[in-house]
DNA sequence: CACCCCCTTGACCAATATTGACATAATTAT
DNA sequence: ATAATTATGTCAATATTGGTCAAGGGGGTG
């Protein structure tokens, strides 16, 4: 029954519960006890088992009361497009093609007009004056990056 | 349903007058006594849940028949809430107080909740991984106060 | 055998909550 | 006026969580 590894015993377990309800909070220490691991190990699960690739979203807070949350977000319906966009996207952006990229959004109706500006905002020269105009672009690529992935799914939240 | 976290009831408490009301006013002392905390608690959980990032003000009298009064800024017309929000913004700004100034302007009904989640994406730790952790949050706050400029514009129009 | 990938561990770091001693302000009594 | 009383404010110490990182382990593969 049980793998002898014990991270993947870890994400069947929270998947098992993301079956009947769409996120888990957890204590990471008291997993941590039941599966009879080290905490940083449940870090470990989460990154590399619920990374916001996999179409999780997680959430923490450190101190008194502090918790970490799992939500699970589902896949889009057309996600094709959008990996083609992400796989296409240069490792530097410039800020006209980033207009591109999200016109481009706006004309297969995957961003509002008003999603669209508001996101253009962020990714403006001016909000991006950083030192070298080359760490811009990689980060406009970044910022770009995370926008096509988020994309691919749709919050189940209110 | 009581959280492990009493600043966390004393807040939800607070929230849940302000949802009939625009604002509540408290004795300290009292509240401290039904939530069974010491008296400074109160005033932690006014610093960090009832800022200006939150859209709340706080004023407040010492002495006999004093009184900590919290206000919804929304009484405010939208510019001068949007205005309030840019300049008490810090230079450095984490994630966490970046959600805080999301969720606020959702509330107020400047934001849908789709833009919100949306920009909070571009805001996040994993899309300005950048060198330092102190210029990943002045970059924040930067990309934030673009964005609080624009909406600031965009309200003035009406 | 050499290498690589993934898992596991633990030392150290960071964020948030709680508490209490002491300070400050406003009102009331003398 | 002055003192006593009644409130809230500040700050630093401590407690309570989760986060990061780098080193080591173990099994498969070329």
């Amino acid at each position: 029954m049980a793998d002898s590894n014990m991270s993947d015993n870890i994400e069947a377990y929270l998947k098992q519960i993301l079956q009947q309800a769409n996120e888990v909070e957890i204590r990471r220490a008291e997993i941590a006890r039941r599966f009879n691991v080290v905490p940083s190990q449940i870090n470990y699960v989460i990154k590399t088992r619920f990374g916001a690739e996999n179409g999780y979203l997680v959430e923490s807070k450190r101190g008194g009361g502090g918790y970490i949350r799992i939500v699970k977000m589902a896949l889009r319906t057309e996600p094709d497009l959008i990996d083609e966009m992400r796989q296409s996207l240069p490792e530097i952006v410039s800020f006209r093609t980033a207009t591109a990229v999200i016109s481009s959004l706006y004309r297969e109706k995957i961003l509002t007009q008003r999603e669209g500006e508001l996101l253009l905002t962020m990714l403006s020269k001016e909000a991006l004056a950083v030192g070298d105009v080359a760490i811009q672009g990689q980060l406009r690529a970044r910022l770009l990056q995370q926008l096509l992935n988020r994309l691919r799914f749709e919050s189940e939240r209110d």
